[in-house]
RNA sequence: GUGGCUAUGGUGUAGUGGUAACACAGCAGUUUGUGGCACUGUUAUCGAGGGUUCAAUUCCCUCUAGCCACCCCA
C-alpha cells in the first residue's frame, strides 16, 4: 500500500494537502492519495480469471466451429463511425458515448459496441471481393457512460460474431444458435426472444400505425411514452409501466405489417429454429435500441429473467448498414453479440463450479544453495510438459514455507530437494494427501510424477475436496 | 440524466460524543529439513471535505463512490 511507503505526515509537512491531483485522485471511500479505477470501471482480479477464462474459450471454439474469423479492431473510432452507423437519435450515441478531441483535434470515441467497427472493416478493406459472407468473430471491451448498477459497467466486454453478405436466413438462424450454444456450453441455460421488425419500408407502416393507436389513448399512457409517441413510438412497446403494458396487448404487431418479403424471410427463421429444437419465444416486443438492425432481431434472456432486465446477448439482421457506411452495394448482413461481464455474473450466481486449468499437480521445493541450482534446471524441464503442471517459489528458503505454498496450491505430490539428497543423487517424493514420502532416484523423477498422478486419477482422487468452492463477490 | 439506500483493517462484520472490537485472509515467529492443528506478534489517521462541540469514527451539510430502481442496453 502506498501508505506504508509514504511518511505519515509527509503531505502536511510539505504542503502538499491539497494539491489539484489529490482533488483529481479523490475517489470513493479511499483515501486522498490513493488512485482508483474510474467509475463504472473494474479490474478482473487473477482470482475471477477462471470465468472470464472459460467464457472466452467457448466464444472461439464457436467461432472455429462455425468458421468465423477473429478480428481485433481498435477501441478508438471517429465519433462519427457510431453516429452514422448506430444513430445519431439512439440514447448509446446520444448520451452515452465515451467522445473527446484529441490533441490534433480529431473527434473520437471509445467505442459503445463493435459492429459498427466490424462493417468499417468490411468495407475500408474491400472484403466484398472475398468469398461471401465474410465471417467475424470478435472480443473486446466495449464503453457506454451509463449510471453504473449490476450488469451494467462503463467499461464492459462483448463477444461477437458478424455474418456479413448474405441474406439467407439460414444465416440468422445460424448466428441465433451460435449465440444460445456459447450460453448452453457454459452451463447456462437461456431464452430466445425473437422478432423481425422488417425492412425500413415495413417498420415506416407500423410506426405510423402504433402512433394512430397509441395517439387514440394517449391520455392512458405515462409521461414518458407521450414524449416518445414523438421521438420513438417503437420505444412504447418497451416501457414498464402497468398502464403502457396494458395498452401494449392490443396494440398493432410489427408482425402484421411485414411485406411479403420479410414476412418470409422471417417464418424461415422460425422454421429453423423449429427444426433445430431451440427454446425461443415470438416477442413482439423487443425493439432493440440501435438503429441499423432490420427484419430478424433476437435477445437471449436468462431463464429466469422473464422481463429481460439482464439480457445476456442479443443481435440481429442489419441489411443497410453497409452501405451507410460507404459500401459500394447494398450488402446484407446479420450478428450478434454476447455480454460477457453478464454471462459470468449469471455463472457466479448459479454457483457453477470453473475448475481453474492452471491448477498445478506438482510442487518443487528445495533446501540450500546447490539443491536450489539443481531443482531450477529440473523445473525448466518439467514445466514443458504437457501432462502435468509444476509450481515452485525458488525465492523461499524455508522449508515450511515452501510446504505451506504447496499446501495452498493443493497439489498432490511434492518433490523435496535438500542437502542430503544433493549429495546422493536423489529427490524425496511427498504424496501431500496422505504425508507420505518416499525417496527416489533423482533421473526418475519425472516418470515417477507420472505414475502418481495416474494412480490418482484411476482412483477418482482426481476430485479435489472443496477445490475452488466459489464464493460470490460483486467488484 | 433522475430518485432511494449505503460507506468502519485486504475481506466480512461489531461498536461508541472522549481516536475502535471480532472472524477470516496476509506476513513474521514458536519449529534455520517438512504443509493442513494450536499459540504469539503484526496489519484501520472508522470514504473525502467542511461545520457543531472542550472533544467526532459517532451529530449536521456537501462531495465522491458502491448498490438498487427508473431510463437504456450486453
Amino acid at each position: 500500500m502506498v501508505k506504508k511507503v509514504t511518511p505519515k505526515n509527509n503531505s502536511a509537512k510539505s504542503g502538499l494537502i491539497k494539491t489539484e491531483e489529490d482533488k483529481i485522485n479523490k475517489r470513493g471511500r479511499r483515501s486522498t492519495r490513493e488512485i482508483v479505477t474510474v467509475t463504472g470501471m473494474r479490474d478482473i482480479l487473477p482470482q475471477d480469471q477462471r470465468y472470464w477464462h472459460a467464457v472466452k474459450k467457448v466464444a472461439e471454439k464457436i467461432a472455429a466451429d462455425y468458421g468465423y474469423g477473429l478480428i481485433d479492431t481498435p477501441v478508438l473510432e471517429p465519433v462519427d463511425l457510431f453516429v452514422r452507423g448506430v444513430g445519431k437519435q439512439t440514447e448509446v450515441v446520444e448520451k452515452e458515448m465515451f467522445a473527446f478531441k484529441d490533441q490534433a483535434g480529431d473527434e473520437l470515441a471509445l467505442r459503445p459496441e463493435a459492429t459498427a467497427s466490424v462493417v468499417r472493416a468490411y468495407v475500408q478493406h474491400g472484403m466484398l471481393n472475398q468469398s461471401q459472407p465474410v465471417k467475424f468473430f470478435y472480443q473486446g471491451p466495449m464503453f457506454r457512460h451509463e449510471k453504473p448498477q449490476s450488469g451494467r459497467h462503463r467499461q464492459f466486454f462483448q463477444f461477437g460474431f458478424e455474418a456479413i453478405g448474405e441474406a439467407n436466413p439460414a444465416l440468422d438462424a445460424q448466428l441465433i444458435l451460435m449465440g444460445w450454444n456459447s450460453l448452453n456450453e457454459l452451463g447456462i441455460e437461456s431464452v430466445i426472444q425473437v422478432n423481425s421488425i422488417g425492412c425500413p419500408n415495413c417498420r415506416d407502416n407500423y410506426r405510423k400505425e402504433l402512433v394512430k393507436y397509441y395517439r387514440s389513448k394517449s391520455k392512458l399512457l405515462c409521461e414518458n411514452c407521450r414524449k416518445r409517441l414523438t421521438t420513438n413510438p417503437l420505444r412504447i412497446l418497451d416501457c414498464k409501466e402497468e398502464e403502457c403494458q396494458k395498452l401494449k396487448d392490443e396494440s398493432p404487431q410489427v408482425l402484421d405489417y411485414l411485406d411479403d418479403d420479410c414476412k418470409k424471410h422471417f417464418m424461415k427463421v422460425i422454421e429453423y429454429l423449429d427444426e433445430l429444437d431451440l427454446p425461443y419465444v415470438l416477442n413482439p416486443f423487443i425493439v432493440r435500441g440501435l438503429d441499423y438492425y432490420t427484419k430478424t432481431i433476437f435477445e437471449y434472456w436468462s431463464t429466469d429473467d422473464q422481463e429481460g432486465k439482464n439480457a445476456l446477448g442479443g443481435g440481429g439482421r442489419y441489411d443497410g448498414l453497409v452501405k451507410l457506411l460507404g459500401g459500394r452495394e447494398e450488402t446484407p448482413a446479420c450478428g450478434l453479440a454476447m455480454g460477457l461481464d453478464r454471462i459470468v455474473a449469471k455463472m457466479r450466481e448459479i454457483d457453477l463450479e470453473i475448475k481453474d486449468e492452471f491448477q498445478p499437480d506438482v510442487f518443487i521445493a528445495q533446501i540450500g544453495e546447490a539443491a536450489k541450482k539443481k531443482v531450477m534446471v529440473l523445473y525448466e524441464k518439467l514445466r514443458q510438459c504437457e501432462d502435468f503442471r509444476v509450481a515452485q517459489a525458488f525465492y523461499k528458503d524455508s522449508l515450511k514455507n515452501q510446504l505451506d505454498l504447496a499446501n495452498k496450491l493443493k497439489v498432490k505430490l511434492t518433490l523435496i530437494l535438500g542437502q542430503k539428497e544433493f549429495g546422493d543423487g536423489t529427490i524425496l517424493i511427498r504424496d501431500m494427501e496422505g504425508g507420505i514420502q518416499e525417496e527416489i532416484n533423482f533421473s526418475r523423477a519425472e516418470q515417477e510424477i507420472r505414475k502418481r498422478l495416474l494412480k490418482y486419477k484411476e482412483n477418482g482422487a482426481n476430485v479435489p475436496p472443496e477445490t475452488n468452492k466459489l464464493k460470490i463477490d460483486n467488484n
